[in-house]
Formats: C-alpha cells, structure tokens, sequence
DNA sequence: CTCCTGACTCCAC
DNA sequence: TGTGGAGCCAGGA
C-alpha cells in the first residue's frame, strides 16, 4: 500500500479526465474523486508521479489560479510551457479562468 | 502517541 | 491587492 491505494487511484483517474483546454484546482479534484478537504493530498499524490507519466498534472492548480510552485522551480516553468502550447497563453483573468474551470 | 510538514483553502485585516 | 494565520488531513520521524 505505497500511497493510500484507492484515493491516489481516484485523484489520478479524476485528473486525468480534465478535458483539454480546461483547468482545475486541487481542492475541486480531492473533492471530485470523493475526498473533500484534502486538496493537500492531490499535491501529495502529484508530487509522487513519475516524470515521463501522461497525467495532466500541469491542468491542476490552485484555488487562486496560480501554480503552486515558486517561480525558481524549474517544475513552474514546465507547467507555464506546457499549458501555453496546449491550453492557451497563460495570462487568464478572473472571468475568463472561470470559463477555464472544470467541472 | 505527539510533532512537524506540505504541488492547499478560507477568511480577516 | 497582499499578508497572515487558523483549519485541514494524510504521512513520516
């Protein structure tokens, strides 16, 4: 049982239903796959995922529509690139990261 | 069992 | 608009 077995299995499948184009934050997916109030647990089952996995980590971010790492991580950077070439540039305001949001 | 930490969130100032 | 602090829950030491 490495991880909490079943919930690292909902959060992954949850995340990995984030259509393309939309977003969505840790405390919305937790509670998606049945665990509301454990955002913290989404960034724990992210942080143990492998580098070459498909998962659309870089779809998840926090409730205040920033990434949840600091700028000098090179994880920051990774996720601003892959979300500018397959979501759209990343400068979203208000309204429009609602539109943005999933569900 | 207690204490500390964290890819979080909310609510006052 | 920004900060700070309390709340929260699973894990590891």
């Amino acid at each position: 049982m490495q991880l909490s077995d079943e919930r690292a299995s909902a959060i992954l499948h949850v995340i990995n239903r984030i259509p393309f184009g939309r977003l969505s934050t840790y405390g919305t997916i937790a509670a998606a796959a049945g665990f509301p109030g454990n955002a913290r647990l989404v960034g724990k089952v992210l942080k143990r995922l492998p580098e070459d996995s498909t998962l659309p980590w870089f779809r998840v971010i926090n409730a205040q529509g920033k990434i949840s790492f600091p700028e000098t991580s090179p994880n920051y950077h990774r996720q601003i690139t892959a979300l500018t070439s397959e979501n759209h540039p990343f400068k979203l305001g208000k309204k429009h990261l609602a539109n943005k949001m999933w569900p």
